[in-house]
RNA sequence: GAGCCGCUAGCUCAGUCGGUAGAGCACCUGACUUUUAAUCAGGUGGUCGUUGGUUCGAUCCCAACGCGGCUCACCA
């Protein structure tokens, strides 16, 4: 049995009076009609109107209460907002104000009342009837600072949305920003799908996987780290537009950049290119953009990020050049490239790759500096397996990754729809896997079963909807706009 | 996985050069019928993250552990 606190037994013994009394705290009966948001909306901008205009019946948390005596305050907050609530003995009864002086802030009301403005010009609703609708039995954090712990917001993200207004417009624009994508996506013919989540072969994506068993079939199955062969196999199919929303969850480590179930945006148009979608995805943010901020320049986290058109477009080793300490015959020199790495404290194999050596001097010199949003192509194909290969130069692949603020918010290419080179690019994966790099890709023989269907001629993209909503609601940590982040158990 | 920092009342935070703790808000009692972090008076509330060690005595010093934060590693 848990020792409860003074303040907690408190509140149980007013609920266990209520039931004494005969009165349910948990009632089911009462029905809102109007929003505090609808109140505010009708009389926001009126100086005068009259007593009992009109009747607005609002149900919402008490956060706040001043009381008086006889008649007090309480701010009342529904899920358009707040709005203040003035309760006088004289108008509910004697009887109901009795009961009203017993409410906590935290508790759920309902409240019958007409518009008025107080002396001190606050619109406010005056309370004809006042009804317990949910007895809360935790006190809410302090007025004033509110609740700050951030593992306390993490872990109890009720209290976050009930006590930080800041908190809960993340949360509205993140559902704003994914429904203007669908719109934007619907309006251009895609298709929205669903593809598993649970994947024999987890593809798409070079990371490490969550490993689950399925106990009828008595086989092992993979949280998917990416959809991305099974959207491709839909464009084989016939499905020439098609995209999905949803969770790829990858079993590595935890960042404010990084949480291991995060959510993407994939879509593959037919007879597209990387190129293309390079304007496309420009035209989306933008639009996106707009209707969430109502403009195209914006803060995020002291960075002033400008969304007009158009963007920077560079190639890996231009970016290298240009914000790198190094000239192009060094870059094109593998051995010097290497040893360029190595001066900058990054720990890399004598046998490294050349492409992987170029990313990783990419990473370390250009990435975090690209603040304006820049459109990154020309990877090596070593490091894509997916893509689609230069026609004039078979080392690099037609990709690009989209940066913003640093950080990687989208990747797309044309897709390598070739299956015999395709079945190559998986095999030098296995290879690499059979060496030890266990974020290498799988084999998938289905996949290239598709391919050997004909795929028609198609570019994809994969935009991190997180790193989007970070962007858009300047947040420093994905942990503040995915609702419930992965923490270690709670320990009492 | 590593380093650094943190963990004290429901919340936000002080504090104890080692002698078992305070404030504000919240809560309770009383006053107050237009307040805005309402006001005034009085009060309740704590195994100071956990477990060990040192000590006459530990919330404070030391160690391990737990949870969180930041940085790094990891992360096409």
């Amino acid at each position: 049995m848990e020792e409860l606190s003074e303040l907690l037994l408190q509140r149980r013994r007013k609920v266990d009076a209520l039931w004494e009394a005969g009165v349910n705290p948990y009632p089911n009966d009462f029905k809102p009609q109007h929003t505090s948001a609808e109140v505010i909306a009708a009389y926001g901008d009126k100086e005068q109107f009259d007593a009992g205009d009109e009747q607005y019946v609002v149900a919402g948390r008490i956060l706040a209460r001043r009381s008086f005596g006889k008649a007090a305050f309480i701010q009342l907050q529904d899920r358009k907002g707040r709005i203040q609530v003035y309760v006088k003995k004289d108008d509910i009864g004697a009887e109901a104000f009795e009961a009203f002086e017993s409410f906590d802030i935290g508790d759920i009301v309902g409240i019958e009342g007409f518009p008025f403005r107080t002396k001190t010009g606050e619109l406010s609703l005056h309370a004809k009837q006042v009804r317990l609708l949910v007895k809360s039995l935790h006190p809410l954090p302090e007025k004033f600072h509110g609740l700050t712990d951030l593992e306390t917001r993490y872990r109890q993200r009720y209290v976050d949305l009930i006590v930080n207004p800041e908190s809960r417009d993340v949360f509205i624009k993140r559902s704003r920003i994914v429904n203007l994508i669908r719109g934007f996506m619907a309006g251009r013919d895609f298709l929205e799908v669903e593809t598993p989540m649970m994947q024999p072969i987890p593809g798409g994506a070079a990371a490490r996987p969550f490993v689950t068993h399925h106990n009828a079939l008595d086989m092992q199955l993979f949280l998917r780290i990416a959809p991305e062969l099974y959207l491709k196999r839909l464009v084989v199919g016939g499905l020439e537009r098609v995209f999905e929303i949803n969770r790829n969850f990858r079993n590595e480590g935890i960042s404010v950049r990084h949480n291991p179930e995060f959510t993407m945006m994939e879509f593959y148009q037919a007879y597209a290119t990387y190129e293309e979608l390079m304007d496309f995805t420009e035209e989306l943010f933008c639009h996106v953009a707009q209707e969430v901020l109502g403009t195209l320049d914006f803060n995020c986290q002291g960075n002033g990020i400008s969304f007009k058109r158009p963007w920077k477009r560079l190639t890996v080793r231009e970016a290298i050049l240009e914000y790198g300490d190094i000239d192009a015959m060094q870059l094109n020199d593998r051995d010097l490239a290497l040893a360029y790495a190595r001066s900058l404290g990054l720990d890399l194999s004598q046998d490294i790759g050349y492409g992987k050596l170029i990313m990783e001097i990419f990473e370390e010199v250009a990435e975090h500096k690209l603040i304006q949003p820049t459109f990154i192509t020309a990877y090596p194909t070593e490091v894509s397996p997916l893509s689609r290969k230069n026609d004039h130069d078979p080392d690099i692949v037609d990709r690009f990754e989209l940066i913003i603020g640093g950080r990687e918010i989208a990747n797309a290419f044309s897709e390598l729809n070739d299956p015999v080179d395709q079945k190559e690019r998986f095999l030098s994966q296995v290879a690499e896997k059979n060496k030890g790099d266990e974020e290498a890709h799988y084999m998938d023989e289905d996949y290239v079963r598709a391919l050997e269907y004909g795929l028609p001629p198609t570019a994809g993209e994969g935009i991190g909807i997180d790193r989007l909503v970070m962007l858009l609601t300047d947040s420093a940590s994905i942990r503040d706009v995915i609702l419930f982040p992965q923490l270690r158990k709670e320990t009492k």
